[in-house]
DNA sequence: TGTACATCAGTGAACGCGCGTTCACTGATGTAC
DNA sequence: TGTACATCAGTGAACGCGCGTTCACTGATGTAC
């Protein structure tokens, strides 16, 4: 039991991200099985030899996506662990930072996709629903002792509408400035530290 | 001038309101010029003679619908006028009422689409970005006198992301507790009347 | 009021293209002895 | 260590289909006298 990767499993984990990245920068919709294999450096007749269908991978997509967002927070939150800022401060400011408001492709990936969502096929729903429990659930277990955890829902709200309306402006400018205000407001009103 | 429509215009207009309602059942990329026409009561060879192109369709399908959105607001609002209620309470328990959660066709354009804006044509990406603008600017006008008008930007980002996430959610019942729970925090928070 | 003609709105066939999916095949890797 | 064969991963042509767009045409509406 676990074993080395075969070429094959190096070639499938290739195929999952590049469609993690295109599915943020492109959508659902606009995530074809052509062009991730292309993108992964494949030819596209090979694709069903490592899914059984364009959902099945968009499926696996959206929760590799998810576990690449988890995984890159857990580090800067390791990585900013000492500095006196409270875990929700920490979550806040890093959400609405401006770079991710410019970095789509690398984002968080509910952000991203989470308008299309409702109109996916029973598979990709499921799997993108999990990431929106796993968004408001790192949100409450970032809230101080004692807060009431409806909180978290409140917050994950307003980053995730927050970021998404700064995006939708269409003027970069005023959309970081929006970002900006929006997180101080939040800190101000959930972080007295 | 302000001649009665012709046969001409009543199309039009039947046209733009099919794909005002297609665009928040299916999108934009969901969106099609054969569906519309024939939803429309039209075959899709017509289509040309209306508009220069699919885009120009969606454009003025995302401006119609926003507009549908704020008639609907505006009559809904003068109809509670007189029960006492803030403006900002209006606005909050309109926006995150049960209903809206499953009525996307008729509901918020903004919040059926947000996430797919940043990645349409720019004629539409502009009229999008100015039914941003324009969410904003309801909450903000309902705030009481004398509020930081930054507020509008948080509770208008709460809002819209709280009725996204509910739809994600992929179960009706929990969506609409979050809803419900998002609504009564932000009206403690920001509606103390 | 009636006829002749021009304008107009909509029809339906056709176009090139990209999509998801299938499949016969190839060449490389692994296994048996 | 070398040969013979089986398995495997990936190739590239082909499929049916729906898309946005174009266009020659039709039949209804409007205008002129």
């Amino acid at each position: 039991m676990n074993q080395p990767p075969s070429r094959k499993d190096v070639s499938h984990q290739r195929i999952v991200d590049a469609a993690a990245r295109a599915l943020r920068r492109s959508g659902y919709a606009g995530t074809g099985v052509a062009s991730i294999m292309k993108e992964a450096g494949l030819t596209h007749g090979g694709f069903y030899a490592h899914f059984e269908s364009r959902d099945a991978l968009l499926a696996q997509a959206v929760a590799k996506a998810g576990q690449d967002n988890a995984a890159w927070f857990d580090q800067r939150a390791a990585a900013v662990a000492d500095n006196g800022a409270s875990a929700l401060r920490v979550v806040i400011e890093s959400y609405l930072r401006p770079e991710h408001m410019t970095g789509v492709e690398t984002g968080c990936v509910v952000s991203a996709v989470l308008s299309e969502m409702p109109r996916q096929a029973p598979e990709v729903r499921a799997a993108s629903a999990e990431r929106v429990r796993r968004l408001i659930e790192r949100v409450r277990k970032a809230l101080p002792a004692g807060a009431d955890s409806a909180q978290a829902a409140v917050i994950a709200s307003a980053m995730v509408g927050a970021l998404q309306l700064a995006r939708g402006l269409d003027d970069e400018r005023k959309g970081k400035a929006m970002l900006k205000s929006v997180r101080d407001a939040l800190l101000e009103q959930f972080d007295r530290s």
